[in-house]
DNA sequence: CTGCTAGATTGAAGTTCGTCGATCAGCAGC
DNA sequence: GCTGCTGATCGACGAACTTCAATCTAGCAG
């Protein structure tokens, strides 16, 4: 497997989709689900993070830590969350990795927001 | 002030308006500020809390106690919390505080998600 | 094979968060 | 006044989060 989240992501598979927070009475199942997405982006850093992806379209992790200005631990830790909410994939081509967004990620959970 | 939660919401103020984060390279304090209102919502209570509020347009805190399953000072601190980030205001009349959603709060929380 | 490099993982320290019992503040009715 | 009820605040405890140093894994070059 050469997308190393591929697994992981796979793992969040659900939609989030159907009702959004305003018009549905959200079920806790639908809560839990939701709140691990929005949590995956409830941090200063890894909003930056992933602006810095989306603004490249495709990123390095090395190229992270210098304006994140964290360790390479950290910068990992943080991709690691991200992806594992579904809203990055990393793709891992020799010695680096590649990071890009998943904006129907971002569109399911704009839309779960929905008015 | 019948709304205590004015001035709070007042402190807020910040539109996290203009850019999205997928469009803007998203300074430092765009990313504080966002990431404080998105982990206002990351909680699987405070949004089932905040469906409940937007399902009846104007709910009392003490009909929140029983579907959230949660005591009554924990309840409040939620309410607190989701107020100080805009996305509720409390209306208290006589002993009872009345909580209804802010849309057009939601409404900016979706676009700096935007695509 | 040996060294170098990029990234993931582990472990620990410090901080923040969610929760509830107990208490405090304010309003309504007697 | 006093009593009862709703909601906010305080204090404490356990869980989860952010961070980094140290270590481990894996690919590339010689």
């Amino acid at each position: 497997m050469t997308t190393r989240q591929a697994t992981k992501a796979a793992t969040v598979e659900g939609d989030l989709c159907c009702a959004s927070v305003v018009e549905a009475p959200l079920s806790e199942p639908e809560a839990v689900e939701l709140a691990r997405v929005l949590a995956a982006l409830a941090d200063p850093v890894r909003l930056r993070l992933l602006s810095l992806v989306a603004a490249q379209d495709e990123v390095c992790s090395c190229d992270l830590e210098g304006p994140l200005d964290r360790s390479q631990p950290t910068v990992s830790h943080h991709t690691k969350i991200l992806a594992d909410a579904g809203l990055i994939v990393g793709d891992r081509r020799g010695r680096w990795t590649w990071w890009k967004v998943v904006p129907e990620r971002l569109g399911a959970l704009q839309r779960a927001l929905g008015a």
